[in-house]
DNA sequence: GAAACCATGGGATACGGTTTCCGCAATCGG
DNA sequence: CCGATTGCGGAAACCGTATCCCATGGTTTC
């Protein structure tokens, strides 16, 4: 009878009961469980059995500790019911699972700091990779942070992903998973532009964020390529809200600005920016025509449906796990800041409803 | 100098490694991390040096091995992208962040066996709870298995918890948070029914989904309060998606159905409802009023902005993060299946635009 | 002034597996 | 028929940390 393990057995079976009262030693039990050297038929029916009997599951703090363990990567996402970045991390964690890896999820709130405490986090838990997503904000220590904490991971084995957001400068050891953000905005306003319209309301969203400098940018360029002067006041910045949009719109009318369509820098301002219009008595897209960013679900549910822009968001996450799961196979890094650390997905214009040209104007 | 650690230095720095470059003890760096044994400021000081120095953090395997470890919990759902139980996700992980847990997250895909398989890594974790988001099918073996679940974790000193589905049956050892489904619907119906609709039709969800079961017997009974007859022809069982309230709406206009509202199982079903109205040329709400259920951001975001039932889904999500922390401070489970292990939140209806009175018959 | 006590720091052990190194038995070849 | 090879199971050494127990030096108390 064992000593230290008393008959009313609290806490959980360990591999030391299974081999006990299979009669067999440790090793065997470990053996039979991770299948990775010959047992005789006899043994492995034995101790399976045992383990059935005492519904026996490996320690996995034990296991990784030994140096096996199961892989795991951290998400770490600003908030989880954002649709794009939600989309994101249900591929991040498909892949995962498909390959019997473990996904780990925190959520930042937008907190710098927070975002730091989970990157330790994700460190003391060892994972094999942190993947961060979305957009970052342009602060001027956002690279050194960034570059620290890349260096960091990888001094302990881990890898850093950035998924939408723009690459690390210099020779910092990080993937980037990114999608051709201006391109997308360049195209999007191109089809606003070809429709006839001239005068644009633009909400790119918060001006130090990446994505929508980035989006902006890509407008701009549209606006030059068709030789269509690009009104500063035309465009308002905010945050990627529903609030935001309607606001936004609100106001400008309320301004007396003048447009006829409304180029929104997501898909849930868009919804916004419609149903202020509504609001105002203006119909979409008759009197003014709308497109989003991002194609989320959303898009093709609301009436009309938004025509935008699609990222592949679900699949940006999966190619961000097989980036980490390739370098894990081919051994390591090779070479840090080379190609293939900055992996670049294609958007595309979805055309619905929402845009028509516009109309004569009295 | 150490032999078993070579100058390049891969991987992590140990707590030895800190030990012997401060000249002091492993226990005294263990001591001066946790900071639950009283320690000198100079120590104290020689010590964080190091740390800093080396950039160490502390294995959290060996931690939890050792005795102390971060508790942690997992959710399990079966969709993130699904907006009702992305919010009861970021419930339990900001309420698990609050506290300095951590949250694993997983996937089930509507898929039972990986359920099985998940709840089952989960266990190899050594979490401290597990929860299980989302309406449950009524299987005839599901009660069976849960009740296995339950039964393992509470012998792993784990606890499993039950997130907006029916409770166990017997003495289980696991903890429900649940809302007033059928209450909600009851409201909702009532609603319609008081609104002057008579001939209503009805998008409860799966029929094998308790959550679909429990609205639509909410209405029912709404239906017999009112003494309006309720008609089964008038009642489409599908999944819980826009395409599904497209079609519906679709095949009983073509079926010639007479109704002058809709009763959807799901605001994102009565957005797929409300564009097949528009397709067929009907108005929302002056032709056929359109109700939803789960009151998710995408609710006020449509045109007309929809009357719905709001779910506390977030505040679930606390909820059953804090009943899991309470009995781990309480003292293990006290009572088993006593009161405290069912809890319920209460649901209302949110009036907004997609309701009028029918209108009058040619 | 001696004894009892406190505040700290160090050494050793336990946590639950994996894995390497060995030994034993059975089988095979010559 | 005997020695060598092969196959399989066991003992023990880690993995990195927390903690128990003990040693030490200084302080308090009688």
């Amino acid at each position: 009878m064992s000593q230290r393990k008393a008959a009313g057995d609290a806490g959980r079976a360990t591999i030391r009961d299974v081999a006990e009262r299979a009669g067999v030693s440790v090793a065997s039990v470990s053996r039979v469980l991770s299948g990775n050297y010959p047992v005789s038929e006899e043994l492995r029916r034995r101790v399976m059995k045992v383990v059935g009997d005492l519904d026996y599951v490996t320690n996995a703090h034990a296991r990784s500790l030994a140096g096996g363990g199961t892989p795991t990567v951290a998400i770490l996402i600003n908030n989880i019911t954002g649709a794009a970045f939600a989309h994101v991390a249900k591929g991040v964690e498909g892949a995962a699972t498909l390959r019997g890896w473990l996904s780990l999820v925190g959520t930042t709130g937008d907190d710098p700091e927070r975002e730091l405490a989970l990157v330790n986090l994700m460190r003391q838990q060892g994972v094999t990779a942190v993947v961060l997503l979305g957009g970052a904000y342009d602060y001027d220590e956002y690279q050194l942070r960034m570059a620290r904490f890349a260096r960091s991971l990888d001094a302990a084995g881990s890898h850093l992903v950035l998924v939408g957001r723009p690459p690390l400068e210099g020779d910092v050891p990080a993937t980037t998973v990114d999608y051709d953000n201006e391109g997308g905005a360049y195209a999007m306003a191109s089809h606003l532009l070809s429709a006839g319209h001239r005068r644009v309301l633009v909400l790119p969203g918060h001006a130090e964020l990446t994505t929508a400098q980035g989006r902006l940018k890509g407008a701009r360029r549209a606006f030059e390529a068709y030789g269509v002067p690009f009104d500063p006041d035309m465009v308002r910045h905010g945050p990627y809200d529903y609030e935001h949009g309607y606001e936004a719109v609100q106001d400008s009318l309320r301004d007396g600005l003048d447009f006829t369509a409304v180029l929104a820098g997501t898909d849930v301002v868009a919804a916004g920016a419609m149903q202020a219009l509504r609001a105002a008595g203006l119909r979409v897209p008759e009197d003014v025509s709308i497109v989003g960013y991002d194609d989320i679900p959303l898009a093709s549910q609301l009436t009309p449906q938004l025509t935008t822009v699609h990222v592949p968001y679900e699949e940006m996450g999966r190619v961000a796990l097989r980036a980490v799961a390739d370098r894990r196979e081919g051994g390591g890094s090779r070479r840090k800041g080379g190609d293939g650390d900055h992996l670049v997905l294609g958007t595309h214009v979805v055309v619905r409803n929402s845009v028509q040209p516009p109309a004569r104007r009295a």
